[in-house]
RNA sequence: GGCCACGUGGCGGAGUGGUGACGCAGCGGAUUGCAAAUCCGUGUACGCCGGUUCGAUUCCGGCCGUGGCCUCCA
């Protein structure tokens, strides 16, 4: 496979080509969640992007040669005071959003990331990478807290193009009385009793346990899951101040990462919106992929994601997902039970080209109209390409009548008999009442030549 | 206020210096006992004002509007 692929870098501000550090051993690392809550469809159109980044690589430098780790940040102060109110211990917290997160991003037909890191246990390479920036002159300690001198790296603000004095002016907190600057961030802070916390080296000077700050977990864990630098950093457009620019400073004052920073390519997904706002759950505007999955299956879901550009923010409605649904019977009816066959060059061509999955739809149109005319060709082209779109999974018949209970499927199937005579003895109206029936119970009914067929609506 | 994006037809959404992607919805027709599915056909667009150009939705400038970020956030 010798697709050229070509990416937004955020850094450079400009599409460029993708060149992996080494084509044998491309490396991948998505900001994961931080799981005090089950996640909301915007936080899965992070993982969605990612997991659509992660397919497209492998299509084009073999499966083995990519690794692709997406961490867990289980700590922070969100699961903390989540933890409290409910009165039940962290880890209860942790895992029932972990388990969440798990499931809907399944559903959305999204592979699990190769590593899966969790903050909780790397607490070493943490303080490790504080001890190496405190030696090296990038961190001071104060007051029970271990803070990053940005002052010490000249290249802070490449990634959000902030300078300092913008973000002092525009800081919406007080600035802590113990920062050197207004613009320095915590690496490490105290705990207080009862908080989760971990004794800190001896020669920091700290008493008492504390833990770590949010930024430093994940150059941590890139550190150690992959090891800096690498070639593709994913993550939501909200986190590239201060979280990844903080990643970066991090990252490039403990380690000579070749003029790198951190990885060779950073993406960031665009937002989506409820209304002419963010979803967020700050705003309190979220729906969750659990609700959604109620009344829409998951490649429905998934389908809506990858309707707009990733970069392009994202209007979230019913109307995108009932438009999302029409199109995916489509596709299946079209592709019939044809196995995937090689990847359709229109498809690969329009992911490679920064990731244009509103193109890439597009061709599975046209792939549509052939097999639909008859092409089986065509047919496990569109299953193919699909499939790297990470669509049309399923079979048609578990697509269309998937879900329903044996016995159900059994009535369908002898109300249809039933019909069938009716309208061979012309009884229009009892084969009309049958249909009105199956309607109501959200069934619809297809003649064709060969007899009649029920799906669900 | 600063930084970064973006403004395309009823809706969603690509793309391009020069014959208006693609989809959803709509409308007309074929098919059907009637529908559904399928097929054929079909309309409407590039925020505003300048500039460059033979020609701009596409490049440049200004304006207006929207969104994101400016240490909670995918």
């Amino acid at each position: 496979m010798t697709t050229t692929l070509s990416f937004t870098d955020t850094y450079q501000g400009e599409k460029r080509a993708f060149t992996p550090g080494d084509p044998s051993r491309v490396t991948v690392y998505c900001c994961g969640p931080t799981v005090y809550a089950a996640p909301h469809i915007g936080n899965a159109r992070a993982g969605v992007v990612a997991d659509q980044v992660v397919r497209l690589l492998r299509h084009a430098y073999g499966d083995q040669s990519v690794i692709y780790a997406r961490n867990l940040t289980d700590i922070d102060d969100k699961i903390i005071k989540t933890a409290a109110e409910e009165g039940v211990a962290i880890d209860i917290v942790t895992a029932r959003a972990t388990k969440a997160y798990h499931a809907d991003l399944a559903a959305l037909g999204c592979l699990p990331p190769d590593l899966e890191p969790k903050a909780t246990e790397n607490i070493d390479a943490m303080q490790a990478l504080i001890s190496t920036l405190l030696t090296k002159g990038f961190a001071y300690a104060a007051e029970g807290h271990v803070l990053f001198d940005t002052k010490a790296f000249d290249a802070y603000g490449g990634l959000s193009r902030l300078d300092r004095d913008a973000i002092v002016a525009g800081a919406r907190v007080e600035v802590a009385p113990y920062k050197r600057d207004p613009a320095d961030f915590v690496l490490w802070k105290p705990s207080d009793e009862g908080m989760p916390g971990w004794d800190g080296p001896a020669d920091w000077g700290l008493t008492g346990q504390g833990r770590p700050g949010w930024h430093i977990e994940c150059s941590a864990m890139i550190e150690a899951a992959l090891g800096a630098p690498i070639d593709l950093h994913l993550g939501g457009q909200d986190l590239r101040f201060p979280h990844h620019e903080n990643e970066i400073a991090q990252s490039c004052c403990a380690k000579d990462l070749g003029g790198v920073p951190l990885a060779r390519t950073w993406m960031h997904n665009g937002m989506l919106r409820m209304g002419a706002e963010k979803m967020s759950k700050s705003l309190g505007n979220i729906v969750t992929p659990q609700e959604l999955l109620a009344d829409w299956q998951g490649e429905v879901l998934r389908m809506a994601l990858l309707s707009a550009q990733y970069r392009q923010p994202l209007e979230w409605s019913d109307d995108l997902l009932a438009s999302s649904k029409t199109q995916l019977d489509k596709f299946y009816r079209a592709a019939g039970d044809a196995e995937p066959g090689a990847v359709p060059d229109s498809v690969a061509a329009a992911l490679g080209d920064d990731l244009n999955t509103p193109a890439a739809i597009a061709a599975l149109h046209e792939l549509r109209d052939a097999a639909q005319g008859g092409s089986a060709e065509a047919a496990s082209s569109l299953r193919a390409g699909g499939q790297l779109l990470g669509l049309l999974k399923e079979s048609e018949e578990a697509w269309f009548q998937g879900g329903e209970s044996a016995d159900d499927a059994a009535r369908y199937d002898a109300l249809l008999i039933e019909r069938a005579e009716a309208r061979k003895a012309r009884d229009f109206a009892r084969a009309d009442a049958i249909r009105d029936q199956l309607t109501s119970e959200g069934v619809v009914i297809e003649d064709s030549p060969d007899g009649a067929t029920w799906r669900k609506a």
